[in-house]
DNA sequence: TAACGTACCGAAAAGCATTTCGGTATTTTC
DNA sequence: GAAAATACCGAAATGCTTTTCGGTACGTTA
């Protein structure tokens, strides 16, 4: 591979290197390419052509060290295995992506010191904002005051006087529960995960709600162990064998519901004319491949990427909000609950 | 949230605040506070104090400027929501992170437009080198001659002067059938996904070649549709009634892996007794969560994804490699072709 | 023709940190 | 006590772009 740059000097061309060639002074040069209108037609399509020829592209550093922003924003993961991570991600790349924003990204793989580390280098680069995302909904540590804004995604802040954007997991649940009723469901229980999470313990809060606002009661306790596909297996069989009556299961995730579909099949119980299943996360590759396939809870969160990208800019001019904002979440409603056709 | 600076102006405090304070001049702030020697204890002293007053950090923007080098690295993706991405994104990630290196990541979404300007956008902040990740290992476009060093991450370039790294598919699909025939399997078949794709290709060339080594031939044809869990169930389901006799299959996937176990399970064949499955992937939550747990081939992606960041970093100061690097997979074994205890 | 206006261009400062090199002040040596 | 050496510090250049403001040169008007 060989360098072709036309300045000859092996160095990327510079805004002089376009001057000199087109024989004009600096100044007359940077109004040219920027369009600014106190150059000459002329004179402008001559430094055209000797930027074109040099394949001049304007340092961003020099201008962002002019401008006192630099158009970038660091984004601050916990953990990026996690596939919460990557939707918000996504989002917020999205979100500044339409416009000249280039987005930092940090792992700081859960470990404190790492994200302090990190933390340092963004803001030794100047980043115009920060987006800290974490993996679970339960509360985080806050970082402090800084010199530029933050948002925290998905895993909200301890300090209330910072801005949080989390999902809306009550309501999630309660959602859930709703749509089961309304498939004429009334005797329903809950299996979910770890309920060290306060995804676990907020879901159950709305399901609760549902089944309250609809004088119903929770068919046995609510059943909490692990986030895994074995764990719905086993749970949906304990289930069964105290509360053989139940015709509808909400979820924790979809990996417990895929379980739960599983005992279900084995069981000889059809899904969903006895039993209505619905999981949660919609993690598409989960819940487009069962049999049947998954209703499901979405969490929206590339939605609620974009929305922590946007708060990161409206807080560069505007004031700042605080608090906490939750999202809303979206029913996905697939073969699980309703038969197909 | 209110800002707490001591500059007093409300700007983030610069080297000639911290010299102002110090009484000293700004050449003797940076040398007392980058620990060079020219200066007597008592003045370092009394500039690191005035940098602790004023929350001085150094301008990342002057220092790159000043320097030729930013310490950032471009990763391009073409897709983020590939979970093959991922992982090689965190690989790259951890390898620079060590470093002082931070890393710009943008997400084309498969669109060239995008890319383009993406690419533009990343010359213009001076990155010191980019990787390019993407989503399937059939060859991509090159990005043609750049004024940085580049490398090409799971998809090779098209262009054979470009440095690429991919994973040994070949020695994958061969390594798995020769873990089937070591588990004594000879009736050997294969189920795989879009043919379209060069993965699908040269794994079933490697399912060959560790055949024909062992003088074996492929039960049936190999199996090709889509990469998913139903295509998995339906490709066993045609594959038992017309090969009763097979005690092996070599999967394209672990999705793929997943619907062939759950075809056997439904037709009474007992894994890895009758029938001995290995994935692809090392999808873990796919690979853990099913009836035995599947055996499967890693490509490592983590570790190409560290590859990658080292020859930026190599490519910075020697001379730049060219050609297609392959990357060695891993067998992980479990339940799927060897019995527990 | 003199005075004025317009259109265009260039010098220079600003943004911030690093480094070189020249210059004091202090110490050491003869 | 004078010369030389040492230790420490500061002015200024460097990297690159943007913007302001002063200055030509030309054309226009009275």
């Amino acid at each position: 591979m060989v360098r072709t740059e036309s300045t000859g000097s092996g160095r990327t061309a510079t805004l002089s290197d376009v001057a000199r060639l087109a024989g004009v002074s600096i100044a007359t040069a940077s109004k040219a390419i920027n369009g600014r209108d106190e150059v000459a037609p002329a004179t402008r399509r001559r430094v055209l052509e000797a930027a074109e020829q040099l394949a001049f592209t304007p340092n961003q550093l020099a201008r962002s060290l002019l401008a006192g922003r630099t158009g970038t924003v660091g984004l601050l993961t916990s953990d990026l295995e996690g596939r919460f991570v990557i939707p918000i991600l996504m989002g917020a790349e999205d979100a500044f992506g339409a416009g000249q924003v280039n987005v930092f990204l940090c792992d700081a793989r859960g470990d404190a010191i790492r994200e302090q580390h990190h933390l340092k280098a963004l803001l030794n680069r100047r980043v115009d904002g920060i987006i800290v995302v974490g993996r679970q909904t339960d509360p985080r540590p806050s970082l402090g005051t800084l010199p530029v804004p933050v948002v925290y995604a998905y895993a909200p802040s301890d300090d209330p006087d910072d801005l949080s954007i989390t999902p809306d997991n009550r309501a999630g649940g309660r959602l859930a529960v709703e749509h089961l009723i309304s498939c004429g469901r009334s005797r329903i229980a809950h299996i979910s995960g770890d309920p060290a999470y306060a995804a676990a313990r907020d879901r159950l809060l709305g399901v609760r709600d549902g089944l309250q606002a609809a004088g119903l009661e929770l068919v046995g306790d609510a059943m909490f162990s692990v986030w895994s596909e074995h764990w719905g297996r086993d749970a949906a069989a304990m289930l069964l064998a105290q509360h053989p009556e139940v015709d509808g299961i909400v979820c924790g995730s979809d990996q417990i519901a895929r379980g739960v579909l599983d005992t279900l099949r084995d069981l000889g119980r059809r899904v969903p004319e006895d039993v209505a299943v619905i999981g949660y996360d919609n993690w598409e590759v989960l819940a487009t491949n069962s049999r049947p396939e998954l209703t499901s809870i979405d969490a929206n969160l590339q939605q609620l990427g974009r929305t922590a990208a946007k708060r990161v800019f409206t807080a560069l001019d505007d004031e700042r909000r605080s608090g906490t904002e939750y999202e809303p979440v979206r029913l996905v409603i697939r073969g699980s609950t309703i038969p197909r056709r």
